[in-house]
RNA sequence: UGGGCUAUCGCCAAACGGUAAGGCAACGGACUCUGACUCCGUCAUUUCAAGGUUCAAAUCCUUGUAGCCCAGCCA
């Protein structure tokens, strides 16, 4: 097949693939190595994800190679669990490490004699002001720190040292190890960085093992020369430490020493990413956890039924540059509708049932008509669809007194049931309250879809599912978490809600082909969007399914 | 008020001194057994502002303005 010249390419390239072209060209980058490096203490989000496919893709874009690697240099924030979640994630979303799953705790040994190589070099000290004491010496943005009282030790005292804090003498907080830099810079991480620091603590891989760890600064370059990276990929608020990685893999001395690029993140309109946000909700049972179907985490949108594929043409239409940006949610919408449009079968269900009635039908009678899984996709074949003299339609494909333009079912007017017959209203039945309870219609033979029949058309066409067959299913519908028109935050930190951000349906019924679908199963309910299995509610036998994304609709009701 | 970074359509984002790509959204219209999809059309005489250099500036220079980040023994 060839590509249709819909097909369009992105054919600009960002800033970081000219920054790597350039680096091959001129010889500084034999192999493009890339890493995501999460500490993992947490669960992964939509942003992490721009990341993972940033770095993969590039690797890939490059003939190059993507490492896993978790950054657990401080055992008092990390959990395996997290580990396994992560890299869950990171698999599902399609980068692919292979078998590079690597942790920085593995290189502890290596950092350990790259510290002592600066203490050796003069370039590292001891020192044992305490943590207020250090932050007064440190100086502010606009004033310049003092030197530290202890910046002059000998190289054998510090190396004594530092020895006996990898052993265990000192307790917790007594002493860190300094790189010796320069106190006066106008920029704070470079007035001699903490780059040891004492935490007799177990940690999750390396046990008793240390009771010194370093600090990112320090750890993070070496971890990264470590492993032959060549681009060092990472979010803006690192830039004011590039002098200090530099300077590391300058004074450890590394041949190719890896480059720090950094992007700006991802952020998307009206989503609330921040953790302890996400936390309070959680913990308010206001979302049903971390993977509840509103948040972004990739637990949370795998659920909702977004493709990992959606997910990836997302961020290349978003793009890679350094200014901060808020994506609009539409395009994320737009990706996923993109996505499922041509591969998912198109299935009836009606989510706001009003029985309908076909009086000149014969009674008991039920046929099987043809109905095409999706009509701009022959590949995925046909299906048979019961149909009888009982169905329901969606309730607000009726109206007693329609407004101009509409073209649904109303008093005397025709449409066409899908893929069935013409069907047109004689008269309807209200409860004591006036609600429509049921309609009730003449149907004409001769109109059977695939008949070929022309005399005459309808504007409009209803989708339905026949009663005595259709499966029962609850549907939830999602708008979003914030209330949009307030804003995300409040001045007071807390969080503008949506207070109907979640719509559970639960007498909706759905066509009989269902009744037997798997968690992650995803289908376009005709009329109503897109929708997926739920995979945790799922398996305690109720039928539920997640919208995913509405159907874009042009009709606006007066 | 020290340092670093950023500013191009409602939202992303190209353009690298040669006369403002593209996508999302929106809005018209055609088509339609989904008011969907598809198709066709509209949508920045101007790039945060003001000056300057140049035959030519979003791109270079100057001076401003606005926003983000940095003073963890977090990453």
């Amino acid at each position: 097949m060839e590509n249709s010249a819909k097909e369009k390419e992105i054919t600009s390239k960002n800033f970081i693939e000219q920054i790597i072209e350039k680096d091959i060209a001129e010889g500084h980058c034999k192999k493009v190595i890339t890493r995501f490096p999460p500490e993992p203490n947490g669960y992964l989000h939509i942003g992490h994800a721009k990341s993972i496919l940033l770095n993969a893709g590039l690797a890939q874009k490059y003939g190059g190679v993507f490492n896993l690697r978790f950054d657990d240099t401080n055992p008092t924030k990390e959990k395996v669990e997290f580990v396994e979640s992560i890299k869950e994630d990171v698999k599902w979303l399609g980068a692919d490490f292979e078998e590079r799953l690597f942790f920085a705790s593995d290189y502890f040994d290596q950092m350990y004699e790259a510290a002592v190589k600066l203490i050796k070099k003069g370039k590292a000290f001891v020192c044992e002001l305490s943590a207020e004491e250090m932050r007064e010496y440190r100086g502010t943005l606009t004033e310049p720190g003092k030197d530290s009282p202890y910046r002059n030790r000998s190289i054998e005292e510090n190396l004594d040292l530092f020895e006996r804090m990898k052993n265990g003498e000192f307790p917790d907080g007594s002493k860190v190890l300094r790189a010796k830099i320069d106190m006066a810079s106008p920029n704070i991480n470079m007035r001699d960085p903490i780059i040891y620091r004492v935490s007799r603590m177990s940690h999750h891989n390396t046990g008793d093992k240390w009771c010194v760890y370093p600090m990112y600064d320090f750890a993070h370059p070496i971890e990264d020369a470590i492993e032959g990276i060549s681009h060092s990929i990472c979010t803006l608020e690192f830039e004011d430490h590039r002098p200090l990685y530099d300077w590391v893999v300058q004074e450890v001395e590394y041949e190719m020493p890896p480059k720090q690029i950094e992007f700006a993140k991802l952020y998307l309109t009206n989503v609330i990413t921040g953790k302890r946000y996400i936390k309070k909700l959680v913990d308010d049972g206001i979302v049903d956890g971390w993977d509840d179907p509103r948040l972004v985490s990739i637990a949370a949108l795998r659920r909702r039924g977004f493709t990992p594929e959606s997910i990836r043409t997302f961020m290349e239409l978003v793009g890679v540059s350094k200014a901060n940006s808020s994506v609009d949610y539409a395009m994320l919408e737009y990706c996923i509708r993109e996505d499922l449009k041509l591969k998912k079968p198109r299935m009836l269900a009606v989510l706001d049932p009003i029985k309908l009635v076909i009086t000149n039908y014969p009674e008991g009678q039920l046929e099987y008509l043809d109905m095409p899984n999706n009509q701009e996709n022959e590949e995925l074949g046909t299906r048979k669809i019961p149909f009888s003299r009982e169905l329901y339609i969606d309730r607000d494909d009726f109206m007693i007194e329609p407004p101009k333009k509409y073209f649904r079912l109303f008093p005397g007017n025709e449409v066409r049931l899908m893929h069935a017959y013409f069907v047109t209203c004689q008269e309807y039945i209200t409860d004591e309250t006036g609600k429509v309870v049921e309609v009730r219609c003449t149907y004409d033979p001769a109109t059977r879809s695939g008949s070929g029949f022309s005399e005459r058309k309808v504007k409009g066409t209803i989708h339905w599912v026949e009663a005595s067959t259709a499966v029962q299913a609850e549907v939830r519908l999602y708008e979003n978490l914030v209330d949009e028109e307030k804003g995300v935050y409040n001045e007071d930190g807390t969080v503008n809600l949506n207070p109907n951000s979640l719509t559970v349906l639960e007498k909706c019924y759905v066509e009989p082909e269902l009744k037997d679908v798997k968690a992650y199963d995803s289908f376009q309910f005709l009329r109503h969007g897109y929708f997926c299995v739920d995979n945790k509610d799922a398996k305690d036998g109720k039928l539920v399914f997640n919208r995913i994304v509405s159907q874009k609709s042009s009709y606006k009701p007066v």
